[in-house]
RNA sequence: GCCAAUGUAGCUCAGUCGGUAGAGCAAUUCACUCGUAAUGAAUAGGUCAACGGUUCGAUUCCGUUCAUUGGCUCCA
């Protein structure tokens, strides 16, 4: 009999409760689920859980497990639970067992002398728990409330077989390696300083060189596409966040105010209100739309200091912002284009498994159900236009509007969330935005905000774990280096880096007096795509040996002939 | 913000049961002139995160703060 991962994990979780119970009686435990990569169990106790205690832990399920322990159900009544968990002290299995609704069952699995409040279902017995790994311990708050008390977490992973544990400790190792924190010190290409600040980004020349390539690759397609770009203040009067409602929702995530001139002003937490103002600057017509207003605009938002994580979450960040601002007629056909422009560009990336998201109308709303209906029709329309399936988020779109987040996954298949396209009815209302009709009256216009990269920051952290710091061609910050063997070389190499440099790639010469193996071994490590080699053989020829970061050793080229083959991966954009 | 862990040279890390620290890599200098993943030697490099307490003496013990890490909550 095989049993699920879901059911092997959640048995893995039992298994792990059994034995802190027997290292830890005080215990008390909340609840030990299957998650979408292993299982966790919440426990409150008086003793602290350390790195030690998982090794000790773990010792003790492989004990349970060697004794074949069965897992037996056994359904009672809610007054013996009530008794049987008071006699315990289990007052969070209590409140678990509260939420139970009249008329369900109520089950226990035993398993050893560990007897827990479970619907389950479980393995047979302990010994079919195939493989487990204890992974970290972490705090949570009972109920993910932060009013709760904080419970103690171990996080654990279980496999069906010793084989696919192992494979999936190597993928956490491979995702280890690709940390964009690691990459991004070990190539120089960002950092942050306490003198700075937290979650403020430091972009390195490397980095810098990055983002600024593929921004202008974002520009470029944006002009293509039918955009406008726009650039707006880094502040602005409260007057302006009181109408667009950030004050009243949102000010303890924004940075203080400045007070000049008797007014506070507010660092911009978001571009909106600038391009709504700039709207505002003139009557609109109805022949004017659609506008379609792009800002690469830097923002800031005081994020809790615990969520800060390398640049995927910071303080400082620069959105990849627009607004399209349109009648009702022209908004399907424009939410179809967002969506094909967006598959398009992160193709450019190199990321092709794209998943759509749906989110719905929540329960507190704004807008008439009219343009929610209109808008949401729109929004599914754009996905089967594309050839695309989403999942719904039933009741999961913000209060302004229903939207549509793309999930891309990476080279080794982890998933980000990134672009979104959201309605918005809340912000056309406050800030009164119209326009003239046809038949010559004011309308309101509707408004979709988007980002594809989502913020730079974040999409640039991304970028680095999904090429492993091996950036493409067109945007490696160095594309080759020049490494003369000896001394005897240097001249014939500079004038290889020289006719290169002239001829628009970026490289390096390395004339330093080490071996060709130690070059080699430095240009990998910076992850060099092209190693121009240049000995004796090569001065004669007025060649160079290529050596590719991908390909190895590919022979004797001439400048012409690395040059066009350079060139045709940078215009072609070859990931 | 909450729970927990961590903070020693540019990087990766040793170390000190309280007597102010060490390696490898990187850097600099010199020698070497080498054919596809590390040539050798020498030199330099530290307020041991910051502040306070205990102590004759604190990098070490205690406290506070800051930052980072793993989670939780949050993410307009």
């Amino acid at each position: 009999m095989s049993y699920s991962l879901e059911t092997i994990r959640h048995s893995a979780a039992h298994l792990m409760a059994a034995a802190v119970q027997e290292l830890f009686p005080d215990a008390k435990f909340d609840i030990g689920p299957s998650t979408d990569d292993g299982f966790y169990y919440d426990f409150d106790m008086t003793h602290r859980l350390t790195p030690d205690d998982l090794k000790v832990i773990e010792k003790a399920m492989q004990k349970l497990c060697n004794q074949k322990l069965p897992f037996v159900q056994s359904e009672l009544s809610r007054t013996e639970a009530q008794t049987l968990l008071s006699s315990k002290n289990q007052t969070y299995k209590l409140e678990r067992l509260a939420d139970i609704a009249d008329g369900s069952k109520i089950t226990f699995y035993q398993c050893g002398n560990f007897s827990d409040l479970c619907r389950g279902p479980h393995v047979e017995h302990t010994g079919q728990i195939g493989a487990f790994k204890l992974l970290s311990i972490a705090g949570s708050y009972f109920r993910g409330n932060e009013q709760n008390p904080m419970l103690q977490r171990i996080y654990g992973t279980a496999f069906a077989s010793k084989e696919e544990l192992h494979n999936y400790l190597q993928q956490i190792e491979e995702a280890k390696k690709r940390d964009h924190r690691k990459l991004g010190k070990e190539l120089d290409l960002f950092s942050f300083s306490e003198n700075v600040g937290p979650g403020l980004v430091l972009w390195h020349p490397k980095g810098a060189f990055i983002r600024n390539t593929f921004e202008s690759f974002w520009r470029e397609e944006h002009y293509k596409n039918g955009y406008d770009m726009l650039y707006t203040p880094h502040i602005g009067r409260s007057d302006l966040w009181q109408t667009s409602g950030h004050l009243d929702f949102y000010k303890d995530a924004m940075y203080s105010p400045m007070n000049i001139d008797e007014t506070d002003y507010f660092v911009k937490p978001m571009n909106c209100p600038f391009h709504i103002e700039i709207y505002k600057s003139n009557l609109r017509s109805y022949r004017e739309l659609p506008l379609r207003w792009a800002e690469l605009g830097t923002v800031y938002r005081y994020e809790k200091s615990g969520v800060l994580h390398g640049l995927l979450r910071v303080r400082g960040f620069t959105q990849d912002d627009a607004h399209i601002i349109c009648t009702p007629e022209q908004i399907e056909d424009e939410i179809a284009e967002v969506l094909r422009f967006s598959l398009s560009v992160w193709h450019a990336f190199g990321f092709t498994d794209i998943k759509p998201y749906l989110a719905t109308r929540p329960e507190k709303a704004v807008g008439e159900p009219e343009r929610w209906e209109k808008a949401l029709v729109s929004l599914e329309r754009a996905v089967e236009k594309c050839g695309l399936k989403c999942e719904v988020d039933e009741g999961g779109g913000a209060f302004y509007g229903p939207k549509i987040d793309l999930k891309v996954k990476d080279a080794i298949g982890r998933e980000w969330q990134t672009s979104t396209i959201q309605f918005d009815f809340n912000l056309p209302e406050r800030f009164d935005m119209t326009y003239i009709g046809e038949d010559g009256k004011k309308h309101r216009p509707f408004m979709v905000h988007r980002a594809l990269f989502g913020s730079i920051e974040r999409f640039f952290g991304i970028l680095v774990e999904h090429y492993a710091g091996a950036f493409p061609l067109w945007l490696a910050p160095v594309q080759g280096r020049v490494m003369p063997i000896t001394e005897r070389q240097h001249e014939f190499a500079r004038e290889v880096y020289a006719e290169l440099r002239a001829k628009g790639l970026r490289v390096e010469l390395d004339d330093r007096s080490a071996s060709v193996g130690g070059k080699i071994k430095d240009a990998r490590n910076d992850r060099i795509p092209y190693m121009l080699i240049i000995g004796e053989r090569e001065v004669e020829t007025r060649t160079v040996a290529v050596r590719n970061r991908n390909e190895g050793q590919v022979g004797e080229m001439s400048l012409t002939e690395v040059a066009e083959k350079m060139r045709f991966e940078v215009d072609n954009k070859t990931c």
